[in-house]
DNA sequence: TGACATAAGTTCGATTTACGTACTAAACAT
DNA sequence: ATGTTTAGTACGTAAATCGAACTTATGTCA
């Protein structure tokens, strides 16, 4: 009779303690509890609870009044990356790639209205951008990688994720106009590959190329580098380059519906 | 008044979704509701209610009656990542210092009595070994790595961790008496490195060395390669490149006290 | 096909657990 | 010294979890 219909099969309790866990990413590191209650919107006793509970767990730790992730956490991700042979199949082909193209090789899906990293190239030299890992998310309306992944959805999936998404303006060059984010999208779907230039880095050009086959969960392929001199030619090289890396990426069945 | 005095700042439905998720490892990378609830040692209505909100909360996903984990928990790994500039500033040292051994390297630190695998330098050459990943775990007992890492440990303490852990027999040459090899963890303590040679893979040998300081959390660097003609040359060159290759760690600040 | 084994979903009352308010105390900043 | 933010504690109540028992579905072997 109450107005809380409740789900028997879902633990209210469990749900909360992840999104506490959840909570901790590249923007805050570290927190105290009562910012913890605040960001994930839980009472303060709720959110504390949560939290030692995850301290208990070895997830989390306590310094002070400063709580932060472990080196635990990897474990969680260390069964999806074994499960999918990432070291064997994905990593190796990434790396061959970056090599021969020259550039950093990012592998991506959609994850909660962003780019979700899934493995990167490492070259022997420093990294050129931010120094994304897998695991960091991007803005999905920016970045080629994005546009990409959104190629891959059904047109009003799409739509519906641009008008969700805020735009914020990284860059001079960023789009602010959903309708023209779309058409780069729309461009992106009937070409096969996107491209954007300076939107979120200045002075970065980004390409992605679809690895999911149609109707599986959206996978891209992407690099990104400095504008070079000859743009156009560099561009040529790196789009077949990301299109034979990706059909490689296919045949390993390692990324096949994530 | 009853038998089970319940820590009122802990929740244990909380601490039980853990361990569901947690249960997803390389060895068994997808399961049945049963097989979680007996895995986990909870009674199956409960494994159920667990499993379920992971499946809400997008870190499971349901594919007929089996469970896996889906992409999504690799953006708890991410949060930890780039808090501590794994990307920028951990991941280039370790592959310059590969490509300059010619050899893998990886970091690692100590995780409920195995080696949890921290980072990996990946070169453009295929991998040699099993095709570990972060996140993975290794043993403790017959790996380079995990016999620096418990060197790195007051000696009480390493002896604890020997004797609870099981000594599988993983090759002709894995040690198998306690005794053994805490003798091996003595001498890489005294030595300040350790070299185990085909005790977990046959034919491969394994170098490591100290990153973290004493007193703080263990972390080591390693790297593993076939045995090859000129060991002890080799052996020298490695050991070499690995304590240069530590020194950098130190300096990046990044992993203190992980 | 039938019998058996394993897995999944459902129900429900008893009990435990988590909630959140209210209060105290400590740390910090102005 | 004063206001502000944060942490720890306590506890009555409301709500969620527990787990046993049962049913249904799926798959397996003779």
């Amino acid at each position: 009779m109450s107005t809380t219909e409740q789900d028997r099969n879902i633990s209210s309790s469990f749900a909360k303690g992840l999104a506490v866990l959840a909570v901790f990413d590249a923007a805050t590191p570290s927190m105290t509890l009562a910012e913890i209650a605040r960001r994930t919107g839980q009472d303060r006793a709720t959110a504390r609870r949560g939290a030692l509970t995850l301290v208990q767990a070895g997830y989390l730790r306590q310094q002070g009044r400063m709580l932060s992730l472990t080196p635990r956490v990897l474990a969680l991700a260390g069964g999806f990356l074994q499960a999918n042979q990432f070291g064997r199949r994905v990593q190796p082909v990434l790396n061959q790639h970056a090599a021969k193209l020259e550039t950093e090789v990012t592998l991506a899906t959609l994850d909660q209205g962003r780019v979700l990293l899934l493995a990167q190239s490492t070259t022997e030299r420093g990294i050129v951008t931010y120094g994304f890992t897998a695991g960091a998310h991007i803005p999905l309306a920016h970045t080629s990688l994005g546009r990409m992944l959104l190629a891959c959805l059904p047109n009003e999936d799409a739509e519906r994720a641009i008008i969700q998404a805020d735009i914020p303006k990284h860059t001079e060059q960023s789009l602010t106009r959903p309708e023209a984010i779309l058409e780069q999208i729309d461009a992106a779907r009937s070409q096969g590959f996107s491209v954007t230039d300076s939107e979120f880095e200045p002075g970065i050009i980004g390409y992605a190329v679809p690895v999911s086959r149609p109707d599986q969960t959206p996978v891209v392929v992407g690099s990104s580098a400095p504008r070079g001199i000859d743009a156009g030619r560099a561009s040529q090289r790196l789009l077949q380059g990301l299109q034979v890396c990706a059909a490689e990426l296919r045949q390993t069945e390692a990324v096949n519906d994530l």
